[in-house]
RNA sequence: GCGGAUGUGGCGGAAUGGCAGACGCAGCAGACUCAAAAUCUGCCGGUGGUGACAUCGUGCGGGUUCAAGUCCCGCCAUCCGCACCA
């Protein structure tokens, strides 16, 4: 058969399409497996070959799946809110619904082109009035359940895109969107509680799939600590100054104390502080630098001490001085900490350079040189003395922390409150309602959704305000309780608020009563398998856990974990080893390569280029080297006309059944495919094969290359209705007894060194073998005494000489 | 600094402790062709040797083992994530 992909792609995209073969059907009796892909962000840059690896996996995963009898739901969507779009329509003057209509329209035909098996039936995009309607939903059930507050604190905010981002999209002090540095403003902000699922959320990682440098990566971003809350008194006066420690039990070396310079205790007290001026000085360079300046500085310690201010140890009784620095955070712990100079380095290098007493409380180090923040012995510190087990003198502190009444036992978390209002229009409105009798109240769930209205202009306000809030018609509304005059809260959700929730719309996307059916989740969830970016594992994976966990505790979902396995692929470099980048010139578009190669040559190819989740370079040569061998593949048909199969062939067929059935499973598809590769190798060599072993072959690449393999399946009188896919026939079954070759070349070594070769038949016996291995390396063995004879069935033999 | 990963030919990469380099790319040689491309066949880690063969070889240094890319100890380098987190 020649190979004609511009013929045979288009021809079975539009059967399987007419056919619905890819149809997921609720409640089926076969056992389920849902499959999941993060879906697109559509945007004008259309479909990046990134996409194409990252839906790869697991459409063949689906694609294998259905051929095993499975009742596969592999579905697809579009996050259609976000700046992107906006920014554009701002640019051109357009709206960022049409823009994101005609986006969504070419990312679908893009997605077609490649011939993903997903199920058209139930996309979705979060920007459709039907979608956010339930995004609001949930908003307003998180609302009810406290989990929504109002408050104005220090917040991350990107002056290029005019938005306050929440911690998780300002990673490394830079905006996600744009990469401009972020500052960090005092704002009124709404946020969500996401730290009251912090425990639940590190947890939960106990119970499902996902490789480690996942559960690593969330672990390390949530940063749970245990330590203790303890009160300073502070000198003569009636307030105390609390501190968060981890090191409780090195109290006794606490020779003064630190706040963070926005610390509301400084300007309670700035009547006593006698040099006002310095500390005001102090906090001025401090706001102006970006959170990234900040802790960029590391090595010099800058700091005010409080003239006038002191507080008391607790432990001592002794009086300690106060600082101003910035190396103590506002936004971990309290925002001041007691500082132990000798057993930790900030505090050392601090107590050095403004010449603070060092008081060392554990044996050992070099305290003359650096802080020492080893375990020891407990010396200088009262009843802790002889305590030589951290865990021991913390608990007996802590004690007595609790005994004398000035703290108590505490928990940590780096991870903070979610920052969930967006000053921008491209997003779902908050459906909230300011009432100056009833407060905030929300929008009634049958007045839901609670539409975007249109804008003429969406530059956001100077003011920091959404474009809505220009739009008199939306912003002025009545008060649902009290039926008074009321406004409208004017900000949107952030991106990914659309994306938390998806996985659960695709199993009812037309649902009008409800985000699903609750039938209908209990059949398909948890996601049996979710793939896709590191970059969205502290980002979109840790909210939609969030989510999801919430929507278990009020029992509206039946599983406590959205999905029971995670993976992510590596990133496809350009050619020259750098990250794709249009300023590079070293992007690929997929449909260039649909168009010049086919899509099963893309496809086979993302996939072969290496290991599935380590980066790799693109390589037109490689790309190639794919299409040569399905082109190798399609002639096939030509060389399929041997009556009785070779045996030895049958061998090799089944252990390539065996190989390829277990390398997609873990997902090692580069070997799979080589493994097919090999195979075609022996059928070429063999000259003739059976009709059995080309269908057998074709099966196993049908889920790489699916349109040649249909229309071989259809030239070998497999498909006569049309309809009788290759897609949903049944995958290929091995016998185990015949994955076993009857005659093994095996190595022989002497003293462990390869000197020859033997034949051995698999049933020899151990006598057999070494006589025959004697006989190979006869010449190493030649007046040598052997000492150790060692022979491993299949794999090795190795004589031991003197 | 902490956490995670990686290090193997010219390149992408294979190897449940058992013949390192499967498979592919590039390269070389040959066939076909007036020629080129395509295709097919063969070779293809370094060094020495016409050759069978010898010898070195998986970031570096040690160790365990009959046998180490793989296990253990100590380094080095690169990438990713977090980071004055108290």
């Amino acid at each position: 058969m020649k190979y004609n992909f511009k013929k045979i792609e288009p021809k079975w995209q539009k059967a399987w399409n007419d056919n619905d073969a890819f149809k997921a059907v609720d409640f089926s009796d076969k056992p389920k497996w849902y499959g999941l892909v993060e879906f697109p962000y559509p945007s004008g840059a259309g479909m990046h070959v990134g996409h194409i690896k990252a839906y790869s996996s697991i459409e063949v995963l689906s694609r294998k799946r259905r051929m095993q009898g499975y009742n596969v739901l592999f579905p697809i969507g579009f996050d259609s809110f976000g700046l992107p779009a906006e920014n554009y329509a701002i640019k051109t003057n357009t709206h960022p619904h049409d823009i994101t209509e005609k986006n969504i329209e070419h990312f679908s035909d893009q997605l077609r082109k490649v011939g993903f098996s997903f199920d058209w039936n139930r996309v979705i995009a979060t920007s459709h009035k039907d979608y956010y309607k339930w995004t609001q939903w949930i908003f307003e059930k998180l609302y009810e359940h406290d989990l929504v507050f109002r408050s104005k604190t220090l917040v991350n905010y990107c002056p290029h895109c005019k938005v306050v981002l929440s911690n998780e999209d300002s990673q490394g002090g830079k905006c996600d969107i744009c990469h401009s540095d972020v500052v960090q403003l005092s704002k009124d902000v709404w946020f969500l509680r996401i730290t009251d699922y912090a425990d639940k959320l590190l947890g939960g990682l106990d119970n499902v799939d996902y490789p480690d440098s996942i559960k690593q990566q969330e672990v390390t971003w949530i940063g749970k600590s245990t330590g203790a809350f303890v009160n300073f008194k502070l000198d003569g006066c009636d307030d105390s100054l609390e501190i968060y420690t981890t090191r409780c039990d090195t109290l006794y070396g606490v020779t003064f104390m630190v706040v963070a310079p926005e610390h509301p205790i400084l300007d309670k007290y700035k009547d006593q502080i006698k040099n006002w001026d310095a500390v005001v000085d102090y906090r001025t360079e401090c706001a102006k630098k970006t959170e990234f300046e900040r802790t960029q500085i590391a090595k010099d310690k800058t700091g005010v001490k409080l003239d006038g201010l002191y507080a008391i140890n607790p432990i001592t009784g002794k009086q300690i001085p106060l600082f101003i620095a910035d190396y103590v955070m506002m936004g971990y712990g309290t925002g001041a900490i007691m500082a132990v100079p000798a057993h930790d380095q900030r505090d050392y290098d601090f107590a050095k350079k403004f010449g603070m007493d060092i008081i060392q409380v554990i044996k050992g180090g070099d305290i003359e040189t650096e802080a020492y923040t080893g375990d020891g012995e407990m010396i200088n510190s009262g009843f802790l003395n002889g305590f030589t087990n951290k865990k021991d003198s913390i608990e007996r502190m802590l004690e007595e922390i609790e005994k004398m009444g000035i703290g108590h036992k505490g928990v940590q978390y780096k991870m903070k409150d979610w920052a969930f209002n967006r000053q921008r229009y491209w997003g779902e409105p908050i459906p909230l309602i300011h009432c100056p009798e009833c407060g905030t109240v929300t929008v009634p769930e049958e007045q839901l959704p609670l539409e975007l209205p249109d804008v003429d202009n969406f530059e956001p306000g100077t003011d920091g305000q959404s474009p809505l809030a220009k739009i008199d018609s939306f912003v002025n509304c009545t008060c649902p309780k009290c039926g008074g005059a009321a406004k409208r809260e004017t900000d949107t959700m952030p991106q990914w608020a659309g994306s938390s929730w998806y996985f659960l719309r695709f199993i009812d996307p037309h649902n009008t009563e409800a985000f699903a059916d609750k039938e209908k989740l209990k059949y398909w969830m948890p996601v049996d398998h979710y793939n896709g970016g590191m970059e969205h594992v502290t980002r979109h994976l840790l909210y939609s856990r969030f989510w999801h966990q919430f929507l278990y505790d009020i029992g509206e979902v039946n599983t406590p974990e959205p999905y029971a396995k995670r993976t992510y692929q590596g990133m496809i470099l350009g050619a020259d080893g750098e990250k794709m980048s249009k300023s590079k010139g070293n992007v690929i578009d997929p449909v260039d390569i649909v168009e010049e190669y086919g899509a099963d040559t893309l496809r086979t190819y993302v996939m072969f280029m290496g290991d599935y989740s380590s980066a790799a370079p693109w390589s037109d040569e490689s790309l190639k080297g794919c299409a040569r061998f399905l082109e190798r593949v399609a002639a096939l048909t030509d060389i399929a006309t041997a009556d009785k199969e070779d045996s030895k062939l049958e061998v090799k067929v089944h252990k390539t059944i065996k190989k390829v059935t277990d390398d997609i499973e873990s997902m090692k598809f580069n070997t799979a495919i080589a493994a097919l590769m090999t195979l075609i190798n022996d059928f070429t060599k063999a000259g003739a094969i059976t009709k059995e072993d080309l269908i057998s072959f074709i099966k196993l690449l049908s889920p790489f290359a699916p349109h040649l393999t249909e229309e071989m399946w259809e030239e070998l009188g497999q498909n006569t209705d049309g309809k009788t896919f290759i897609t949903l026939a049944a995958w290929p079954e091995y016998d185990e007894a015949k994955t076993v070759d009857a005659v093994k070349e095996i190595g022989v070594q002497v003293n462990g060194k390869v000197r020859g070769s033997v034949e051995i038949a698999t049933d020899a016996t151990k006598e057999e073998a070494l006589a025959a291995a004697r006989e190979a390396v006869a010449k190493q063995l030649e007046g040598k005494t052997i000492v150790k004879e060692i022979y491993v069935p299949g794999k090795i033999l190795n004589f031991v000489v003197k």
